[in-house]
DNA sequence: CCCCTTGCCGAAACCGGTTTCGGAAGTGCT
DNA sequence: AGCACTTCCGAAACCGGTTTCGGCAAGGGG
């Protein structure tokens, strides 16, 4: 007998299944269904005498065998872009765990995929969507203009972002106010006594750089300083960046004696530039970033930084997508969250000026060979 | 007409089903069903034929719809712990691209969910197998007795494990063979002149601790130097547990000249003391480790360490676990591979010899004050 | 020439749900 | 009392596949 077994499946005792929840009660499977569904034609009481009997009996409907008429699988689609070189994504864990907990209170699951490359991301997504392994996708790492927001609304998925984007068009998400952190950056160093304080951008294909960026010059402005194009760095999304973005900013007329950057990694190149230099992080050069990364905790002095939520976001995306999924405009499916100062010691009143600092420099340059060299 | 609508679903445009497929060919949907599915009851003509038109009309059949049947999903099932405390996982990004990389050139998805303690992960499990949602998991992090595995084998459910256990009956796995890799270091230092050689293992409820350490006392063995009680320092998988198990190294009195550390966060911890001690890492103070995480790279000097492949091992892990759900015994699904040694700058011939070493420190620790501060 | 296999495929049941349709009973209104 | 309107539920179709069962036709052996 195939089909005992088959129906047994390979835990050895049968499912208990709509059918089984009707006999017992004498009424029909369709019944049984339209009770747990919350359809409208159920007497109350019978709808409550249901629900018991089913919980009673342990009954829990297959997705799998729902999906086949309603279509949907309960299940939240994450495709991520993994490309061996910046793989290292502390927040991942986090945001996976903040995912998938909201995800199983709803009682859905979350499947994911990780293609290298932005085309083949995109037919992954595709092809979760025609198998319809995934009613809804989060996007992480939006882009200003987003090749995957535009395949998804071609096809009519729902889909909620990790960050804005520059067409808000039918796009829902939830991003950190991560121009408020910057602003709060820069007038935190403005008070401390900094008058020229630096910027250190991400990609510009991210559109949170554009976000931090805006909240830079509003935090000049707050504080009264003027903005200085000589100081917004070059684009430093890495340790490796920031170190060349720092080497270059500290070259210029009147050096800044602080920086601000759009993202940690960039701030632990500083670090690196620092060292060589032998300026002191928080006296020579102070240093305010954005992330939250652990290895923030480990540099000396400790990166004070603005860090973000991740298990919280992941937590949010799962709520709003299944909200969208259920039919919310996503124009209602919009959440801003603040990112949290962690105050360690890399920001501290200046213990030089712009122009001792420079003196500094230029004094080093003329007796030191600095060597330049980059790990890996 | 709803019907029509919830057919068409989202997309706009109506799925080409096994019916369409059937008809057009003037067949039943049994024969294209048979024909796809391999069964040995359709003439080879048939077959090839309705294989071509399936392939060109671009069906695919729906998996939950299979499932239904079946009871398979076609799905591999991934359940992290992720706890908050120690969340930062360098790997699994690499590890997840592996994992869904090979999952989709099969057809497969890879279902994930976290959950942040033992007994949840083992409740995600059951609810992933009862609801259908995995046809068999993934099991990172293998414990030296393993209540996951309990768990599954009692509901007779497929499973391969990311490193070996205690007790391997019915288990599938993947490993990386660490016992070479710390013999492989063990020797290399004995041959660079090392005679004090130590070791830092990791937390003993992992099983690959205890085959590292058989590595280390095999290296030893090789290269006829004596093993020493004293020279296993305190279990350390974290930077601070492996600062702390340093000092404690560093205080017996023939202190080790190297060390060779079961993880590379511990090693960090290392590093972190010979500043403090002023030892130069790769002078008075080698290392050897093993993990290969990113920051190893940027250490000063660069942490030789034995890297693992975490791509590959996702890679592998899913086409075990695919090749273990098709009914291929556990017992010949089990494989192993090498770790591969990163030379960067850390281990070199002793500078100092032991009991140099342990005058140099004992002279440090009379005339300072060394601050044994945590940074968090 | 007939009977028995064997190869191949159609018909229909089945999997576990959802949804449509229609009808019986109850209710309100004139 | 008669009629229309609700309320509530059963019967049956349906979703898109898989699997069982049986039967027809060709082929082989006696």
């Amino acid at each position: 007998m195939r089909t005992a077994v088959a129906a047994m499946g390979a835990q050895g005792r049968r499912r208990v299944t709509i059918a089984d929840v009707a006999e017992r009660l004498g009424v029909t499977k369709s019944t049984v269904s339209r009770a747990l569904n919350g359809y409208p034609d159920i007497a109350e009481g019978t709808r409550i005498r249901i629900a018991r009997t089913a919980e009673r009996m342990g009954y829990r409907p297959l997705t799998h065998a729902q999906a086949i008429r309603t279509g949907r699988t309960r299940s939240l689609g994450l495709v991520l872009q993994i490309d061996g070189e910046d793989s290292a994504r502390p927040f991942l864990a986090e945001f996976i765990a903040g995912l998938t907990q909201a995800a199983s209170d709803e009682n859905w699951t979350v499947t994911i995929a990780a293609e290298p490359t932005e085309p083949k991301v995109r037919a992954a997504l595709s092809r979760l969507v025609e198998e319809r392994k995934a009613d809804g996708f989060i996007l992480p790492r939006t882009l200003t203009h987003d090749g995957r927001v535009e395949t998804l609304r071609a096809e009519n998925v729902p889909f909620v972002m990790f960050g804005r984007t520059a067409n808000p068009e039918g796009c829902a998400w939830y991003d950190i106010r991560g121009e408020d952190a910057m602003r709060a950056a820069t007038t935190r160093l403005a008070a401390l006594g900094h008058k020229r304080i630096a910027h250190l951008p991400g990609g510009s294909q991210y559109y949170y750089s554009q976000l931090r960026m805006v909240g830079y010059k509003q935090g000049l402005e707050a504080a009264g300083l003027p903005f200085d194009p000589l100081l917004v760095g070059l684009e430093a999304m890495t340790r490796r960046e920031g170190a060349e973005a720092t080497r270059q900013l500290l070259r210029v007329p009147e050096p800044p004696t602080a920086i601000v950057c759009a993202v940690d990694r960039a701030a632990l190149g500083v670090y690196k530039v620092a060292e060589e230099a032998g300026l002191e992080i928080g006296r020579e050069l102070s240093l305010i970033a954005y992330d939250g990364v652990p290895e923030g905790a480990y540099a000396n002095p400790g990166l004070t930084t603005f860090a973000v939520n991740s298990h919280q976001a992941g937590e949010r995306l799962a709520r709003l997508l299944i909200a969208r999924i259920r039919g919310t405009a996503a124009e209602e499916l919009r959440e801003l969250a603040p990112a949290t100062l962690v105050e360690r010691g890399s920001d501290r009143p200046p213990a030089l000026s712009s122009s001792e600092l420079a003196r500094r420099l230029s004094d080093l340059n003329s007796i030191e060979t600095v060597q330049w060299e980059d790990h890996k």
